[in-house]
DNA sequence: CGAATACTTGATTTCAGTCAAATCCCGTGG
DNA sequence: CCACGGGATTTGACTGAAATCAAGTATTCG
């Protein structure tokens, strides 16, 4: 409501133990607030479109992006999100090749814009921040090839369950147990890799689990055990 | 045959476009050479197991590895191949967590072991040599991601058309269009993330469409045309 | 407040997995 | 050289999870 559409700081920003600009010095800091560029994003904006050549690379400030890729009928496939203290965008300027997925914003938000060439500069220049990208995209990979065994071997039943947790782990549930994202049927669906329709069968067969409760798109988690053990693992 | 035991040496080895390492400086490759250990193993060896810590990594001098993450009923879903130049382990020295594959030869394989401590020391000494890691990285990364859009959205016939396209690029075909790398029905499987007899099935009808000629497990590619119809692209 | 979008539920279909049985193939050892 | 055993491959029958299709209800947003 009353968020004010101010330019954030590099150097409060980078502060948090996340953020990737972490080891980096204050003087370079200082150069990247110098450079950088604001934007501020309303909901259901796109940030950049798979497919597209990006110069820069993207620092998520407030707000969350799903990042997608585009199947035949058009169906999303979320890969991941961006929320505060990610960065977006980025794999395509080190790979050097086009943006692999679409960049959607599923909230107001706003992004900070760095440009390529100061990303590899950064990298050039600081070895510890080489160290930390390096292990950011390692870990992304990681991840990645964890959801190609799990979509290529689990349940629809089993993967909705383990994108719940994954949820959660990510954003946080509040003192409520509610998830704090709200994602429609659909989202959830294009995560999971499934149809809309299954995702809702499978939403109610676990409410009546009484693994979660729902009230519209708000997932409150009754039971984590429960969906762990539905996940298996 | 007539394949002798001899110590590959970085310098000759490094010559290739795709080696990772051919942007360092030639002391540092004598440096490497002097350090790594070189190792022998035979067809159907395993080389590092999935949730051990490694702490190094190979590089691949003959031979081809599978690299595979092993799901709840232990099948095995492969992930990528090492070959000639390919470097293996190196995600996790980099992310500083446990193996996320199991890498096994699939051919008698000689690959060269390098520590991680050097793997680091490279990466913040040569920043040309940080860089041509990151973007292997990040197109490993890009590579995981498009799989799991496909796995997710496509069918089983239009992956495995996919998977053969995938293994041509790879590998290649030699002077008789037959692919230069011999699977069982059940790797191929693995990489499709299906069942054996499913795979065999297609087969058996990409060869009656007259698209592939199949003899034991080698696979002759009669129109790639076809193959990249069936793909969906 | 009306249109559009999102959600829900039911019926039906289908792709692909599982199970079972037969055959093939290859290396080993007699 | 040949028989044997075990793994790999093939084919057929059956099953079931999940997709698609369809139709109606609820919500949201301009």
């Amino acid at each position: 409501m009353k968020k004010i559409k101010e330019t954030p700081s590099c150097l409060t920003c980078s502060i948090a133990k996340t953020c990737i600009f972490k080891t980096l010095p204050t003087e370079e800091l200082e150069k990247i607030e110098y450079e950088k560029t604001v934007h501020f994003y309303k909901k259901n904006s796109i940030i950049y479109r798979e497919g597209n050549r990006i110069n820069g690379f993207y620092c998520v400030n407030s707000g969350v992006v799903k990042l997608y890729k585009t199947g035949l009928e058009g169906r999303e496939q979320i890969i991941r999100f961006g929320k505060p203290g990610s960065i977006i965008g980025y794999r395509s300027i080190l790979s050097g090749e086009l943006a692999c997925t679409t960049a959607k914003t599923i909230e107001d938000t706003v992004a900070c814009f760095i440009s390529g060439a100061k990303l590899i500069e950064m990298v050039t220049k600081h070895a510890s921040f080489a160290m930390e990208l390096m292990k950011l995209t390692c870990k992304e990979l990681g991840e990645s090839n964890k959801y190609i065994l799990d979509i290529a071997q689990k349940t629809v039943r089993e993967r909705l369950a383990e994108i719940l947790i994954l949820l959660i782990e990510n954003f946080g549930i509040d003192d409520d147990n509610v998830l704090r994202i709200l994602l429609t049927r659909e989202e959830l669906a294009n995560m999971v890799g499934t149809a809309t329709e299954s995702v809702i069968r499978l939403l109610s067969e676990f409410k009546a689990d009484n693994v979660i409760e729902l009230k519209g798109r708000k997932i409150k988690i009754m039971h984590l055990e429960q969906l762990q053990k539905i996940s298996n693992l």
